[in-house]
DNA sequence: CTGAAAGCGCTAACAG
DNA sequence: CTGTTAGCGCTTTCAG
């Protein structure tokens, strides 16, 4: 089974020690060339590859970062892993995938793949720090972990994320601005932070446009298809419906629309609609979702910089970096006709 | 930075061997129970994890497979990885992705990554082998390799697939018992084996039929929207043009129907589609998709299972394993009226 | 049931 | 520039 070559191999056949070939392979500039150059060759045609095994208890590094999401199977993160995986891989690092499917703990389980050797580092994108018993605990503050996407408050960790109250503000005044005056909102899995940052972005500009919130116009969902249609539901059923919704995510946007076009409303003709994520395929759709973008693969890339900066022993910024969002107008907003 | 606890702290403060602590930790059985249980008692508390790479040389595995696509940013392969996910965590593996983007440098270095001692086995979705030296080649016949999704015809590895030609048969053949008769065909990205297969079961279908395939109904695409969009307007440039399109994958069906909402054509009242692939959200899209759908879930579980019982020294099945599809009839389907 | 000892394959002092 | 030596932390003979 496991007869391939070792570098003690190589020496051999070319009257060299070991270190002398560790030491061509990893360019380390301290062989004579010719040398170097034979055992590259030889290397070559005997097909040899280090073991990592090897070279990781040696090192004390995996060269391998951990990508912890709460569902693998949710597309919206899958920008963010390809991001992840460029500037990972043009930097030699591997990733591991981490599904915590929100369990505890699994979420501490990948904890201990940092401390145990698995990963060098993490990427985190759960919303909050796992229970854990206080010795497991206990060297988390220090491990390299970088918070993407989703906010940890009190972690110590940096963040790469984007501004959800302004970003909910600016679609909402959109909506504002296209003279829409009864406006509701169906919110994600409050009290997630993501949640009641984009409800928080909405009360203020509502708020500042001196516009009411009637009760029900707030209506709570979780983020995936059925409630949004359910939250839609529930929103035509009050005594005056709003005539435009602003969606905490495009699932559920989705969702509201598809409820709509049951009950005979039609978008943007009769309720103007703005999702939150701009999911793939959302252009193809009809109407075509008009939504807030965030930059997905440049997060991605960008929490794997930061993370390979605190690898390389760089420290990290203390304030989170805040990546720009984007309305993009399509076509399930239209201006208000009474 | 490091001074996670060692196996010889425990042995040290319990005054054991490290073997025993080893042997403890693996519920070996061959250690006395006290002293089995005041081993894990101090092990909890220090908060020891066995370090993995140290483990991994002694062993000679990393108890890691690789996961291997073209690109990890498409959705279609979001639920093959969740069903791999749940298989390999139960089994005590974790994933690595691999994202070739296609380039025959990077699949050969996902063998390379099996050989060095990554991963212990590598489940490929990609649709042939890649280029490679020939001492590089020699060690891949006996690698442990699953193929999923895609077929890599000699390359003896097992696989588990679909039977995209009887499934596309399948498709036809519904849109034929609906009475059309001039039905047009976007194809993937001939020549790789997927859509050759899906070409030749619409082919079948229609010969068995007796029905005439014009000049220009077989369109060619790549599986991506805009491919869809533009094989959709050649179509409707044709002097005859169809009344029914079989397309290969729902994301070029999504650009097609696109197409026919501008030319100002019904869908399905003057066109009927129908997709392959039952992409997330086809069934919010309005109308909603007709399509083939697969068992993703259970095909990245398959594949799996199949390469944990090669790793554990039971050989694999010498035929391909096929999972049924399923014809899902939704909205972008009705009968021919003339 | 437990301990002593060896060694997985590599890299990094240290000495020349 | 190169070789010798040690050891990363673990598991697994082999003895007892």
């Amino acid at each position: 089974m496991n007869d391939r070559p070792r570098i003690k191999d190589i020496a051999r056949r070319l009257g060299v020690s070991p270190a002398t070939v560790s030491r061509a392979l990893s360019d380390s500039g301290l062989v004579a060339e010719p040398t170097s150059r034979r055992i590259r060759e030889m290397a070559q045609q005997l097909n040899y590859r280090p073991n990592v095994s090897a070279r990781n208890l040696r090192t004390q590094r995996s060269m391998t970062v951990l990508l912890v999401v709460r569902d693998v199977g949710n597309p919206f993160y899958l920008e963010i892993l390809k991001g992840v995986e460029q500037s990972a891989r043009a930097a030699g690092y591997s990733v591991l995938m981490g599904n915590t499917e929100s369990d505890p703990a699994r979420e501490s389980e990948y904890f201990g793949m940092l401390s145990d050797g698995h990963a060098d580092g993490m990427i985190l994108m759960t919303g909050k720090l796992p229970e854990a018993s206080p010795e497991a605990r206990q060297g988390w503050p220090d491990l390299p972990v970088v918070v993407a996407l989703e906010i940890i408050e009190g972690s110590g960790y940096p963040h790469v994320q984007i501004d959800n109250v302004g970003a909910a503000r600016g679609a909402v005044e959109h909506l504002i601005g296209l003279g829409h005056r009864r406006i509701a909102h169906i919110t994600g899995p409050v009290p997630e932070i993501m949640s009641v940052r984009r409800l928080q972005g909405y009360r203020e500009a509502m708020v500042n446009a001196n516009l009411d919130i009637p009760d029900g116009y707030e209506q709570p969902g979780d983020f995936v298809l059925k409630s949004g249609r359910e939250a839609c539901r529930r929103l035509f059923e009050l005594p005056e419906p709003p005539t435009a919704i602003f969606i905490a995510n495009d699932e559920m946007a989705f969702g509201a629309i598809n409820e709509m076009r049951q009950i005979g409303l039609d978008v943007p003709g009769d309720v103007s609609v703005i999702g939150f994520d701009d999911l793939f395929l959302g252009e193809a759709f009809y109407p075509p979702l008009t939504t807030v973008s965030q930059p997905r693969l440049d997060i991605g890339r960008r929490a794997m910089t930061l993370l390979l900066g605190m690898l390389a022993g760089r420290d990290a910024p203390p304030e989170p970096i805040t990546m720009p969002t984007e309305l993009l107008v399509r076509g399930t907003t239209a201006r208000f006709q009474s």
